[in-house]
DNA sequence: GTTCTAGAAC
DNA sequence: GTTCTAGAAC
């Protein structure tokens, strides 16, 4: 149970030891990023003084309780394109560190750490109070109940999963899992038109006042026309004066199509059959057309830059329809994901859009980089073929040894192809039939002859109780649930 | 709470 | 060969 106390511990940890991973610090608490992420910005505001979980506020915290939300509010809006009403703030009434934290988390819940369906009930249910209510609370009651153990665990277990941003519901996390997808991905495009169309304003907007410039500088007679307005700045009077250009004047257009009751003369007559060149809107739109048609939503791609881009065309989310279904044996009877599974379904992503490069995304451990533990590198995948790729790689956990000292168990330094011949020897070696039989009837015998390979850290140490006591001939597994029900007292 | 992985189960 | 489970470690 002691790694369990450490493990609770680590917040706090975190927050004395690892200053480098707060974002924002005040005397009284701390920002930092969950280190397990359930959406693509999940943050937690840590409290300094020794609250363990939200049920022991009282009223006099309140003036804590508006602190530690000025601190959310600030890390919002250091989100761009994310307002305040996309994200969760508040507590969980389970939680499991031993210090109060209250989190920041945006509605998209995409995210690779969020694998369970406990983990949207925490967020979702009467497990999170949000920060108005413990606010509400506090001040008409003066204290928090808290949730009994057997409330929560039922809390958790729902299976009846309704998305946070429309009506749908579903009973499996793939399928919401899937939904919530398709709501981030509308959402990153919609952030991706806004940002374009902003950018195409703002070059409009600076076009049209060069246009306007150039109309008040312009010569009044054709004859005396000059083609490009640069010329014109090149003269420093003339620079002055487009400084004090008013937008409201409308100066006579710089084009003659564009006057109206413009008689052309022979020479303009012979521009009308050229291309119409200086309508500064429409090359604009086309350039955007362009250059940006890929990037828009379906909905504004279809009505301000001509056809629909491909997305919009056929069934852009085919792709997605194979998550719909859950799949056999993708979940396990606490309809949790295995993870092999998980990143099987997190694999194809749209060619259309690339997704938004992921702030929580963690990198490779790169000391322990190979091409085998590269799943996502295309270049890599091609080299790796399925008869060559072993399932683990074994750590490097022999260290200690000295160097030049040829050590049996000793495969980091191996290639990979040597590291599995290692793990098929592992096998004959259990089954002696001699060395089974002496850890069955005397475990002493175990510290007699322990496992060469494996001589300075076994991986797995047998515990005594398999080898005492009544359950000494069942099979493993029934005996270590029997006798070391320690699973249970976990949960 | 989380990840990782050996061994069991299929 | 693949998937699940339990235990260890953080």
């Amino acid at each position: 149970m002691e790694h369990i106390s450490v493990a609770r511990h680590a917040l706090v940890k975190r927050l004395e030891n690892n200053k480098d991973t707060i974002l924002i610090e005040s005397d009284r608490a701390a920002v930092m990023k969950d280190r397990y992420p359930k959406a693509q910005y999940h943050f937690l505001i840590v409290c300094k003084e020794d609250i363990a979980n939200v049920s022991l506020l009282k009223q006099e915290h309140i003036p804590l309780l508006d602190h530690m939300m000025d601190l959310a509010n600030q890390i919002i809006e250091q989100q761009n394109h994310l307002s305040s009403s996309n994200f969760l703030v508040g507590f969980k009434m389970d939680a499991f560190m031993d210090r109060l934290s209250m989190h920041v988390i945006s509605n998209d819940f995409y995210s690779v750490s969020f694998k369970k369906v406990s983990h949207w009930n925490s967020f979702h249910s009467d497990l999170f109070l949000t920060y108005q209510a413990a606010y509400a609370l506090l001040r008409s009651q003066g204290c928090i109940e808290p949730l009994s153990k057997e409330k929560a665990l039922e809390l958790r277990s729902v299976t009846t999963l309704q998305c946070n941003q429309c009506e749908f519901k579903t009973s499996t996390l793939f399928e919401l899992k899937g939904h919530l997808y398709k709501h981030w991905n509308d959402r990153e495009h919609d952030i991706e038109v806004k940002k374009q169309l902003e950018k195409i304003t703002q070059m409009l907007d600076e076009s049209k006042l060069d246009e306007q410039e150039s109309n008040v500088e312009s010569p009044k007679s054709p004859e005396d026309s000059k083609p490009h307005s640069t010329q014109w700045r090149s003269n420093p009077s003339d620079q002055n004066q487009t400084n004090v250009i008013s937008r409201e004047t409308k100066p006579t257009s710089a084009n003659w199509r564009q006057r109206p009751n413009h008689v052309p003369n022979d020479c303009e007559q012979q521009q009308s059959t050229l291309p119409y060149e200086n309508h500064f809107e429409r090359h604009f739109q086309n350039y955007a057309i362009r250059q940006h048609q890929p990037y828009l939503h379906p909905l504004l791609g279809q009505s301000l830059m001509g056809p629909s881009p491909p997305f919009a065309q056929g069934n852009y989310y085919q792709s997605l329809n194979q998550f719909q279904q859950p799949q056999p044996r993708m979940l396990n009877a606490n309809n949790t994901i295995n993870q092999q599974n998980y990143m099987r379904f997190l694999a194809p992503q749209s060619t259309e859009s690339p997704p938004r490069f992921n702030p929580f995304k963690q990198t490779p451990n790169m000391a322990n980089f190979n091409r085998y533990q590269c799943p996502v590198n295309p270049t890599n995948r091609q080299n790796v073929t399925i008869h060559d790729k072993p399932r683990w790689i074994p750590k490097p956990q022999y260290k200690q040894n000295q160097p030049g000292v040829d050590s049996p168990g000793n495969s980091s330094n191996k290639l990979p192809s040597e590291a599995n011949e290692a793990k098929q020897t592992k096998p004959q070696q259990k089954q002696n039939p001699n060395a089974k039989a002496d850890i069955c009837n005397n475990s002493t015998v175990l510290k007699e002859q322990p496992n060469k390979a494996n001589q300075n850290k076994p991986k797995w140490k047998p515990k005594a109780q398999h080898s005492q006591g009544p359950n000494n001939n069942l099979n493993k597994s029934a005996g270590n649930k029997a006798a070391n029900p320690t699973k249970l007292q976990h949960k």
